[in-house]
DNA sequence: TTGTAAGCGTTATCAT
DNA sequence: ATGATAACGCTTACAA
């Protein structure tokens, strides 16, 4: 006998499994005996203590026999939390973020979070929209590594009321919460190394301009020569944090004063400065000393090992995740500006000048 | 005057702007003066047809003043589709993961879907875990790159009703939709390739047993010396497709008969396989001719570079994600196996013999 | 300690 | 073409 679907249909009080789907709190708490809202509380952790031991049994047993999973939609639409956190990236190809990205979502999916993930090109219209369907999708939190420049990600998260961590960049005026590197310090090593090796003509090839890795790893860069009495023999700017922007400025740098030793901003850009030197016949190390900074995955397999500063990758994004859940957890709480300290890793591309000046 | 919150006071029925917290489809309703099963008929693309074209442009005018935002929740728990997809790869560090990942959010994201990352560390128990917890995000498809052997993932997703596409590697049995390379063809290139060379003493350098592109791998080899007239020079299986099985490997080889080539299943053996010859004083390319698999990033950089097979990652990204796509919007239709076209990369580490045997 | 009932924001069915 | 209403599955303030 066909009947009207929608008034579902109470059934007989028997304990019953669910007609079609999966098995509701109400398929559980029929069979239990008890009603949904003691199931409820009896299967979540965080009220289990309201509820008699030997319901918690009843209900647990019941819920195992019917198969039954917690909806987190529906929880979500009542709770206004769905147990999801955003992560941001630029691009997940390059080889800073997977680290990041993955010891975040480790951490996360402990505390039993499920993890978003989204490359934003860099493009701030892109970044937008991704932020709002995430606000859409009611995420607990956001994290956004290198956030690009004119972006309104920070406002557009205030705007939706979402917690929101920084990764590896900070922004200018933001008083949002980040873990970022101490890339002055950073660099410093780098200089320090250098130094100790002798040189005195030593060139910096920048990051973006804008970029706060870009202008605190500059300015480290200046400090430390100043520290050690020295000048900067070079200095230019990389139009990007790429292979081929880091192609262009080395050839801009070639064809300025000569210098010994060069700091370069990254090392996705010293793989354009490798590209440049051979193609004019010269060998990072033998003919100039190279640092980059990041320790990028098999930078130490490259021709030659690349001396870089190393970053903490995983720390990183355990960091930024424990400080995001922190947020969530006391919304009040202070905002925390986490600098995760590098360290220096000698390889094959520095080493003593091949002669004085 | 406080007042009891649960029951939701009405408020006066003149356009309000919502009192706290976003606005909902009922305060749209509100200001365009229509009720709310209107407004989510005008905003929702597929039944916006339904509606009047003025009253549309007044329900999108409204709804934009308001700022309203759908919830993608409570959506979700209507339709029961959350217009989420989740992707699980062992390990998003591996390099061979995140241009997969990358390809297939962009392509999901162009989609309307967000998606959900997770590592499964090849850990079946881990796996289930996070299956289970995408199902109870109602994750409207399940996309898995390198499924673990003797996973229950295949059957989880059958039991919650989850399509499922597989990347990378196939399952012994499975009826599931997959994206692959064609592995034995593509070992065959590197062979036809070492051969042409005038390499005779060809060994393999194989993956871990069991797993699909080990098998293919192999057997593609085997199949493609003995079109050449050869027999193969040795054969080793790897504990695993890691650094260190490959150095395991490597020294278990060496320790057998002389060969001039060596095929290996994929490139991340191949950095073990470099650690080796190096600490043996040799240099592939020179004194032996290597082989790798996958053309992951920055092995054009390794000294020396890498003559391996360069598979699609971003296409495999893409058809995966659009078969599962295709999966879901008809599940009636029939499972693709989709085999994706390899080619080879020459670099530096394959030469002539030095001498003919 | 447990039951009652309302409500989270949508969508879909029915009636108009 | 639009309105009324129930339902999706869960949580929680309140009553008992």
């Amino acid at each position: 006998m066909p009947q009207r679907r929608l008034p579902r249909d109470p059934g007989p009080p028997a304990a019953s499994a669910p007609s079609c789907g999966r098995a509701t709190i109400a398929d559980v708490a029929r069979a239990a005996g008890v009603h949904a809202s003691t199931v409820s509380r009896a299967l979540n952790p965080a009220t289990r203590g309201m509820v008699t031991e030997a319901v918690v049994e009843r209900v647990a047993q019941a819920a195992a026999a019917l198969g039954w999973r917690p909806s987190a939609l529906a929880a979500g639409l009542r709770t206004r939390r769905s147990r999801t956190i955003g992560i941001l990236v630029p691009d997940l190809v390059n080889p800073i973020f997977p680290p990041i990205v993955r010891a975040a979502e480790t951490l996360l999916a402990a505390q039993g979070y499920a993890t978003l993930v989204a490359n934003t090109d860099n493009d701030p219209a892109r970044e937008e929209m991704l932020i709002s369907r995430m606000a859409e999708h009611l995420v607990d939190g956001l994290m956004m590594a290198s956030a690009a420049e004119g972006t309104h990600a920070i406002e557009l998260c205030a705007r939706f009321g979402i917690p929101a961590v920084l990764i590896n960049r900070r922004l200018p005026g933001a008083s949002t919460s980040a873990v970022t590197n101490d890339d002055r310090h950073g660099i410093g090593l780098a200089v320090a190394h250098l130094v100790g090796l002798g040189h005195r003509r030593i060139a910096h090839l920048a990051g973006p301009p804008g970029v706060s890795t870009a202008i605190d790893r500059r300015e480290g860069f200046l400090e430390a020569l100043r520290a050690a009495g020295l000048e900067p023999a070079a200095m230019v700017d990389a139009a990007g944090y790429t292979r081929a922007a880091g192609q262009a400025a080395m050839r801009a740098l070639l064809a300025g004063p000569g210098f010994t030793a060069l700091v370069v901003a990254n090392d996705m850009l010293c793989l354009g400065v490798y590209d440049v030197l051979q193609g004019s016949g010269l060998r990072a190390g033998a003919d100039l000393s190279v640092t980059g900074f990041n320790d990028m995955p098999f930078v130490d397999l490259i021709d030659p090992p690349l001396t870089t500063i190393r970053i903490q990758h995983a720390a990183m994004g355990r960091e930024a995740a424990e400080a995001l859940l922190a947020e969530i957890a006391e919304p009040a709480a202070p905002r925390r500006d986490t600098r995760l300290v590098p360290e220096l890793v000698i390889r094959a591309s520095t080493r003593a000048p091949k002669q004085d000046h």
